[in-house]
DNA sequence: ATGTTGAATCAACCACGATTGAAGTATGCA
DNA sequence: TGCATACTTCAATCGTGGTTGATTCAACAT
């Protein structure tokens, strides 16, 4: 791997948070399990671990795992509820993806 | 790697792209070389893989690899232009790359 | 206390992508 | 023709992330 510090090419882009921090985000969402289980818990809302366990075939452990991923990457946020945890997008996660895109399709809204 | 194929988790989402092309497409934006070089050619517009070369430090060949992996992913197109290879933003790469997201921040415009 | 279920963690394994060095192709110039 | 530049491709190495099986933890029930 490159140094990744040396990577930003010109020094112009000022506000710009820096390729490293950008691309982290946006591997987190590109795994075919990850992806999956962000695009179910933004239809059905808040689920807790064996809902989406019961959708996706995949064993607890790895799904545990994935789930880390996201949450370390904050675009999930967790809870603990009696014996259950509940996983839900977290708050300004589709702004801070597309935020995170080298760059933009126009102007939202 | 989980049968990939089983992974659109219910059958509702009828129209939404499968969650493995989506993912391909971002993982190839979601490495700090390829997300800076197509800052790069976004910023500046076409430029010669030497440009982009004399501003990112890394091996020629290396470089080369990377390039071919955003020309796979339909981001980038290449031209040759006498000695020098041009390389641009593929038309739509905005626009496919933010479909390609797992839930969209709002209706752009 | 013991057991059971839901979920996270740990220690491996392995495949794949990133990196490297060398060889190969194409263009231009002497 | 011969050499140099611009770039690509090939083969091989290396590191990391995804996967797995087993263990651990936390909450609840009996």
């Amino acid at each position: 791997m490159v140094d990744s510090t040396s990577l930003e090419l010109t020094s112009r882009d000022d506000a710009a948070p820096l390729a490293v921090e950008n691309t982290a985000l946006l591997a987190a969402v590109a795994d075919p399990l990850r992806y999956s289980v962000l695009r179910f818990l933004d239809r059905e809302g808040e689920q807790c671990v064996c809902d989406i366990q019961a959708v996706l075939p995949i064993a607890g452990n790895l799904l545990s795992y994935h789930l880390k991923t996201l949450r370390d990457a904050g675009l999930v946020t967790s809870e603990r509820r009696g014996r259950w945890v509940h996983y839900r997008v977290a708050d300004g996660a589709a702004a801070r993806l597309s935020a995170a895109l080298p760059f933009n399709t126009g102007s939202p809204s």
